[in-house]
DNA sequence: AGCACGCCGACT
DNA sequence: GTCGGCGTGCTC
C-alpha cells in the first residue's frame, strides 16, 4: 500500500508547498507542526493539506517527515493568514510562514530555576547578612535563589554559604511563567463622560462579538489607553487572549509600568530584543493560551494565539508599523486582515489618525469613537507662522528673528526650547527667492529635487528631469533660484553663535549610540540639565520633558516636498506631536512653524487647530491625485552593484509589465536613496484602480518576466509608505 | 533563507 | 599541487 502523502509548508523562500510522505504513528493533520529533512539540513515547517495524488514523477524523491513537535498546531486561522499576507504582499508563502515560527532553537528546554528553604542547623558563625536571609526563610516557605538574596540585599554568596553549611537546601522549581496572569478587576480607571461613552461602546463591541474595526480617537492626554484596557479587561474576563501592537517596543517601559498599575501585572512582551530562550517560552506559553495579554511590535501579529479575542492598534498611525525589509507588510492593515479572518474586534487608536483610518471611519467602515478633550485640563499648545518669505533668516542661515527672540526669552525664563529639525542629510529643493514657487513635476504630485552633478531638476518619483532653467517660470525673476536645507548638525553652529551661553543637545537618530544611551539623554533633558534641544522627530515620540514650553520646527515644509503623496499627512502627524511636546507641564505652550508657506492647508491646519480642514483638503487632494487610499501604489525597487546592469534590468523589467488601460507604470527612475551600501537603486512605480488586485497583477507580471540574474535584486512593495 | 557545488588565487 | 573566495541554483 502507498504510503499516505501530505503537503507541507517550509520556512524558506519558497512560494509552494512541498510533499512528504507521512509515516501513520505521527498521526499528522493539517497544521501539525513537524521537522523534516530539506536538501541537507533539517527544518522545521508546516503540514498545510492531505495530498490524496501526489505527483508520479515525486515518487522517488520523497522523504519522510521526520518528528512531529509536541506544540499545538497552527489554527486554520492562522494558517489563512499565512496564506493571506503572502498572496496580499507578494512574498513567498514559505517567508511568512517564517514569521509564525520565529520561536529561536531553545524549545522544550526550560533552564533550571534553584530555589532555596530552611533546612538544617543554623550556621556556627553569623553575620548580619545571614541572618536577613533567615528571617526571610523563617516560615519555611522555598523562594528562588536570586530573589532570596535580592530581597534581603545580599550577595549570592551568602546564600550559597548557607547551602554548604547544611543550613538551607535547595530545590527545583518550576520555570517562571512568561507572565502572570492579569487581574481585569484590579483598578479600573475612573472615567467622565466621553471616556466612560467609549470605555461602554467598545464593551459593547466585545459582547456582540465578532469581526469590526473601531477607531479611538483622542487628542494625547485624553486616555486613549486607559479606554482600551476595558476591552483587554473584557478580554480577559471572557478567557481569551488580547494582543497590543506597539510602534517601538523598546521605549515603551513606561507603557509596561500603566499595564502594571491597571492589571497588577506585566503583560507579555514580543519583539526583537528578546533572548532566545524567552522568545521561545513566550511563543508557546502563547500557542498553549497561558499567557493572555500579548504587548508587542508589529512581528507578534504572527504569533500562534490559543484564543485571540481582541487586536489593539496603538498610535495606528505610526510608520514604524510599516515593516521594510524581507515581507514588507504594514502590520495596521494586517491587523484588520487577521481580526477579520479570527471573526475578532480591532482597536485602532492615534490622536492623528491615518489618512485611511480617517477615510474609512467617516464612510462607516470603522466605527468612531472620539476623545476631544484632555484628561487634566492642560490646554494644547498654541501655534503661530513664521512666514520666511518676509522674515528671512541672515544669508546662509536657518533660524529668523522672530525665533530666534522667542528662544531668547524662553532662555531668560528658564525654560527650554526645542529646535525641531527633521533632516539629517542634505537634501536640495529649489526655490525662487522673489516669489516662492517651487518646481513640481508635470507627471506626478511631487517637488522637482536638485541634482548639481546632473544639471537637472528630477522627479525621484517618475524620473522625469529638466535642466536647470535661466528665470523662474513665475515670476521671470533671473538669478533668483535658491537651494535650501540645513541639516541639524549645522543648525547646532549657528545655535551655539547665537545663544553661546546656552548648555545645547542635538538628538538625532545617527547620533544615537543606543537605547539606553537616548533614555538617559531624554532624562537629562526632562531634568534641565540642557537648555536648547536641537532634535529630528526622535524627540516627537511621547517624550514628557516639564521644562519645555517653546517649539521652533525650523522648516515646516520639510516633509511637505519630498516627493511622497504621503507628505502632507506624515507632517501634520509629525508636527502635531513635535508640537504638543510643548506646556505638558505648567506654563503655556507656544509652537513656531517656519515656512515658505503659510497658507498650506497643513500648516493653516496646525495653526487654526483645526484637524477636520487638514483631513478634508488631504482627502480631496489624494482622490484627485487617485492616490491611496483612493488608487493602489507599488513600488519595485531593482538595485544592484553595477549601475549599467541595475539599469538594464529595470528597464527590461519595465518593458515587460502587462499593458492595461487602468494600470500605470513610471520609471525606472533612481530611487531617492539611489545607492545603498555599494548597490544601485532604481524604482519602478505602479499605479492602478482603488478595487484593483495589484498582487495579482505583480505576480502575472512577474512569472513573465526575465528573472534578475547574478547581484541584482528586486524588491516589491504593495502600498508602499515610504519612497525614501 | 541555507547550504552545496562550482570554478580561479595564496599557501601547508 | 591543495585550501578557500563567494557566485548560482536547489531544496519534496
Amino acid at each position: 500500500m502507498a504510503r499516505r502523502v501530505v503537503d507541507v509548508l517550509v520556512p524558506v523562500a519558497l512560494d509552494r508547498t512541498y510533499s512528504y510522505r507521512a509515516p501513520d504513528e505521527l498521526k499528522l493533520a493539517p497544521g501539525d507542526i513537524v521537522c523534516v529533512p530539506l536538501g541537507a539540513r533539517e527544518a522545521t515547517a508546516v503540514v498545510w493539506a492531505e495530498n490524496p495524488k501526489p505527483d508520479r514523477r515525486l515518487d522517488n524523491r520523497l522523504k519522510d517527515i521526520e518528528d512531529k513537535l509536541a506544540l499545538p498546531p497552527l489554527k486554520p486561522e492562522l494558517r489563512h493568514f499565512v496564506d493571506w499576507v503572502a498572496n496580499y504582499t507578494v512574498a513567498s508563502r514559505g517567508m511568512v510562514l517564517r514569521m509564525c515560527l520565529r520561536m529561536g532553537e531553545h524549545l522544550g528546554s526550560p533552564r533550571a530555576r534553584i530555589g532555596v528553604r530552611l533546612a538544617g542547623a543554623r550556621p556556627q558563625r553569623m553575620t548580619a547578612a545571614r541572618e536577613r536571609v533567615l528571617a526571610l526563610l523563617a516560615d519555611g516557605m522555598v523562594r528562588g535563589k536570586s530573589e532570596a538574596a535580592r530581597e534581603t540585599a545580599v550577595s549570592a554568596g551568602v546564600i550559597e554559604g548557607l547551602i554548604d553549611e547544611g543550613t538551607l537546601e535547595t530545590v527545583v522549581l518550576p520555570p517562571e511563567p512568561i507572565a502572570h496572569q492579569p487581574d481585569p478587576d484590579l483598578a479600573p480607571a475612573d472615567f467622565t463622560g466621553d471616556q466612560s461613552f467609549a470605555a461602554a461602546a467598545l464593551k459593547a463591541t466585545l459582547a456582540q462579538g465578532g469581526y469590526s474595526v473601531t477607531l479611538l480617537d483622542g487628542v494625547t492626554g485624553s486616555g486613549k489607553t486607559e479606554v482600551y484596557f476595558e476591552a483587554v479587561a473584557d478580554t480577559i474576563r471572557r478567557g481569551r487572549q488580547s494582543l497590543i501592537l506597539m510602534p517601538e517596543i523598546a521605549l515603551t517601559a513606561q507603557f509596561l509600568d500603566r499595564f502594571a498599575a491597571r492589571f497588577g501585572e506585566r503583560p507579555a512582551e514580543w519583539h526583537s530584543e528578546l533572548t532566545p530562550r524567552r522568545r521561545a517560552r513566550a511563543w508557546s506559553a502563547v500557542a498553549q493560551g497561558e499567557v493572555s495579554v500579548v504587548v508587542g511590535a508589529r512581528s507578534a501579529l504572527f504569533l500562534p494565539y490559543a484564543d485571540l479575542g481582541l487586536i489593539v492598534v496603538d498610535e495606528e498611525h505610526d510608520q514604524a508599523y510599516k515593516q521594510e525589509d524581507g515581507v514588507r507588510y504594514h502590520a495596521r492593515d494586517m491587523a484588520v486582515v487577521r481580526g477579520h479572518i479570527a471573526h475578532i474586534p480591532v482597536v485602532l487608536a492615534s490622536a492623528t489618525p491615518s489618512l485611511e483610518t480617517e477615510v474609512n471611519a467617516r464612510r462607516g467602515r470603522y466605527r468612531r469613537l472620539a476623545l476631544p478633550e484632555r484628561f487634566g485640563g492642560q490646554s494644547m499648545p498654541s501655534v503661530e507662522a513664521i512666514d520666511l518669505r518676509r522674515e528671512r533668516p541672515p544669508p546662509g542661515r536657518f533660524i529668523a528673528p522672530p525665533l530666534a527672540g522667542a528662544v531668547k526669552t524662553a532662555l531668560e525664563r528658564g525654560e527650554q526650547a526645542l529646535f525641531f529639525l527633521n533632516r539629517r542629510g542634505y537634501a536640495p529643493l529649489t526655490l525662487c527667492r522673489a516669489c516662492g514657487f517651487r518646481f513640481s513635476c508635470p507627471n506626478c504630485d511631487a517637488w522637482l529635487v536638485d541634482h548639481r552633478f546632473r544639471r537637472e531638476l528630477v522627479c525621484h518619483h517618475c524620473g522625469f528631469a529638466v535642466p536647470h532653467p535661466p528665470a523662474c517660470p513665475q515670476c521671470q525673476a533671473q538669478n533668483s533660484f535658491v537651494a535650501v536645507g540645513p541639516g541639524v548638525e549645522r543648525l547646532e553652529e549657528e545655535v551655539r553663535e547665537l545663544f553661546p551661553q546656552a548648555r545645547v543637545l542635538v538628538l538625532s537618530s545617527d547620533l544615537v549610540a543606543t537605547v539606553e544611551r537616548l533614555r538617559e539623554e531624554l532624562d537629562d533633558i526632562a531634568q534641565g540639565r540642557f537648555d536648547i534641544v536641537i532634535g529630528t522627530q526622535l524627540v516627537a515620540k511621547g517624550h514628557h520633558f516639564p521644562k519645555l514650553n517653546l517649539v521652533g520646527v525650523v522648516d515646516a515644509d520639510l516633509g511637505l516636498n519630498n516627493g511622497d503623496p504621503r507628505a502632507a499627512e506624515r507632517t501634520f502627524q509629525l508636527l502635531h506631536q513635535v508640537v504638543g511636546r510643548a506646556g505638558r507641564d505648567a506654563g503655556i505652550g507656544f509652537g513656531l512653524l517656519q515656512t515658505h508657506q503659510p497658507e498650506h492647508p497643513v500648516i493653516r491646519a496646525l495653526i487654526a487647530q483645526d484637524r477636520e480642514a487638514f483631513y478634508d483638503a488631504e482627502i480631496e487632494a489624494r482622490e484627485r491625485a487617485h492616490y491611496p487610499p483612493f488608487g493602489r501604489l507599488a513600488s519595485l525597487v531593482v538595485s544592484g552593484p553595477d549601475k549599467h546592469d541595475t539599469q538594464s534590468y529595470a528597464r527590461l523589467l519595465a518593458r515587460a509589465a502587462p499593458p492595461r488601460d487602468d494600470v500605470r507604470v513610471l520609471g525606472p527612475a533612481d530611487a531617492p536613496r539611489s545607492l545603498v551600501r555599494g548597490r544601485h537603486r532604481l524604482r519602478l512605480l505602479v499605479k492602478s484602480p482603488r478595487t484593483f488586485d495589484l498582487s495579482a497583477y505583480l505576480r502575472d507580471w512577474l512569472a513573465a518576466a526575465p528573472k534578475a540574474k547574478g547581484s541584482i535584486k528586486l524588491g516589491i512593495d504593495v502600498d508602499p509608505q515610504s519612497f525614501l
